[in-house]
DNA sequence: ATGGCTGGGTCTCCCAGA
């Protein structure tokens, strides 16, 4: 089975390119971010035409996430990442698809950092690794999946320098992120290149996707239990490059079974 | 040089993104 992430940026301004790269690619599980989409306007029958069925956690304006599976209904376990009942942005996602456990996040930026929103982005790192030990404990078969917003590494970025001051590569950030792969998560695209260079996001502005100025921030940690059944991973880059693109590509492991 | 695009909503400007 394959199992995707794809921050799409908008998901009714982005339905044409959606529906292509499922048609094209056909993943088993799609995750979505930021479908700035409310509950009521999530275009569920767009999906279900093409034979794919869908949970969400929407939101007006901004964020929101999504799970859709090919031909059966995911099964949903928890909505919202827990840690904070003050907490109101739809972020996290959490569903069963083919005896898989299905973490779809959308971590938080952080940017301006220091500031409030960086401090909400460690705080949600570290709920976020409390509900990762939680499925760990379980040993299910279980993959946490999306857009980190973490540069893991300077191998990750185009110009590390360029990016110094930005939140997606702090200390604190990258920190974070390592303490989850310490716990024994695996990176499955880093596991598969692991000497870098291979990037998920472009930004609009300046030309990064024409000087191929990007960096890895959507990413897919495996339970052991899935990462044995590793197959292949990648990154459908292509899909940056088409007409009213979503500034990140899809991103995407193989697993037997 | 702190800009540069893009989507959504309060809607010809502002906010947020990364």
């Amino acid at each position: 089975m394959r199992i995707a992430s794809f921050n799409i940026n908008g998901v009714k301004a982005r339905l044409p390119r959606l529906l292509e790269w499922l048609e094209e690619t056909r993943p088993t599980v799609a995750c979505l971010q930021e479908i700035k989409s409310q509950d009521e306007g999530f275009p569920v029958e767009e999906f279900e035409k093409i034979g794919y069925k869908a949970i969400w956690y929407g939101q007006k304006s901004f964020n929101g996430v999504a799970i859709l599976a090919d031909g059966v209904e995911p099964v949903e376990v928890q909505r919202g990442l827990p840690g904070d009942p003050d907490d109101e942005q739809s972020r996290y996602l959490e569903a069963d698809v083919n005896g898989v456990r299905i973490a779809c996040i959308y971590l938080p930026n952080g940017n301006p950092q220091p500031g409030p929103k960086f401090d909400y982005k460690l705080a949600w790192m570290a709920r976020l690794r409390a509900r990762m030990t939680e499925l760990w404990t379980q040993e299910i078969p279980a993959i946490v999946l999306g857009d980190f917003n973490v540069i893991p590494e300077d191998k990750d970025v185009w110009s590390p320098k360029a990016m110094a001051s930005d939140a997606l590569m702090q200390p604190e950030s990258r920190d974070a992120y390592a303490q989850l792969l310490g716990d024994g998560w695996t990176d499955a695209i880093d596991t598969l290149n692991p000497r870098g260079g291979v990037w998920t996001y472009w930004d609009y502005q300046a030309g990064a996707w024409q000087r191929d100025h990007g960096f890895r921030i959507d990413h897919l940690l495996l339970s052991p239990e899935l990462a044995d059944r590793m197959k292949a991973t990648g990154v459908d880059k292509d899909y940056r490059g088409r007409e009213k693109a979503s500034d990140h590509a899809p991103v995407w492991v193989e697993i037997t079974g």
